[in-house]
DNA sequence: CTAGAACCTGACGTTGACGTCAGAGGCAAG
DNA sequence: CTTGCCTCTGACGTCAACGTCAGGTTCTAG
């Protein structure tokens, strides 16, 4: 399939498919005028590669891990970069669980006048 | 106390935390000179304030929901920006623990050579 | 065959939360 | 008094993940 598709199929822009390429994250082949074909198992790799930004990683880190993931092997420099990023986005969910709650807290607090001491008349 | 204090105290820099007062998240008593002085609850608040921001809310939104921590009570505009950013958050977690068990995954495929087919020569 | 959609390669623009530097003034200690 | 650290304002720098525009080529539907 070519970029377009791809894009629609994976729910990402042109734009940021090129830049994947141009970070070393994903490969196409290429047409004899240039244009980018992709096989089908790129929409699931860019939904990896999507996830992975979703959870805070940078390019660089995307494109030290995603060799591993190729190759289904990792050496002990890529095992600790993927526990560290596991322990940071471990951090970061704690991190949102608390703001999570204070926003729940804030939303109770603030919606219901004078909680606690109700007496509204029917 | 004065903004090198705070800063520490809050773990942040001082930077931060005239950016903070730019941006009208808090507020500072000036002596003569024009220098800030804080008092105690600002540390709480700035830690508030960066617990926020590692949620993903940005200036703005901080800024509007802040007169509403203050007061206690919130208008409907504010429940509805509230409850936005609580059902983001926890879509971010959703998204979050995804990537985590990814990483997970790939940790145990990737350290455990061949897991399953187990047999190696003692 | 032709119009229009899709694609290409640069290359500059954007955004948010600060970092950093310059130049000047303020404050406690010896 | 001066040394050295803290603070001030103002303004430009940074970084990542793209957005957007220009100018040109290629594919495809009719």
């Amino acid at each position: 399939m070519r970029i377009g598709e791809l894009a629609d199929r994976a729910g990402v822009s042109v734009r940021a498919l090129r830049y994947y390429e141009e970070q070393g994250l994903l490969y196409a082949q290429r047409s004899g005028s240039g244009q980018r074909h992709y096989s089908e198992p790129a929409v699931d790799r860019v939904q990896l590669i999507q996830n992975l930004y979703a959870a805070g990683l940078t390019s660089k880190t995307i494109a030290d891990l995603l060799p591993c993931v190729d190759a289904g092997v990792s050496t002990p420099e890529s095992r600790a970069i993927l526990v560290a990023e596991r322990d940071r986005i471990e951090a970061q969910i704690a991190g949102l669980t608390h703001a999570r709650d204070r926003l729940d807290a804030l939303i109770t607090l603030t919606s219901s006048p004078r909680a606690g001491c109700a007496y509204e008349p029917s």
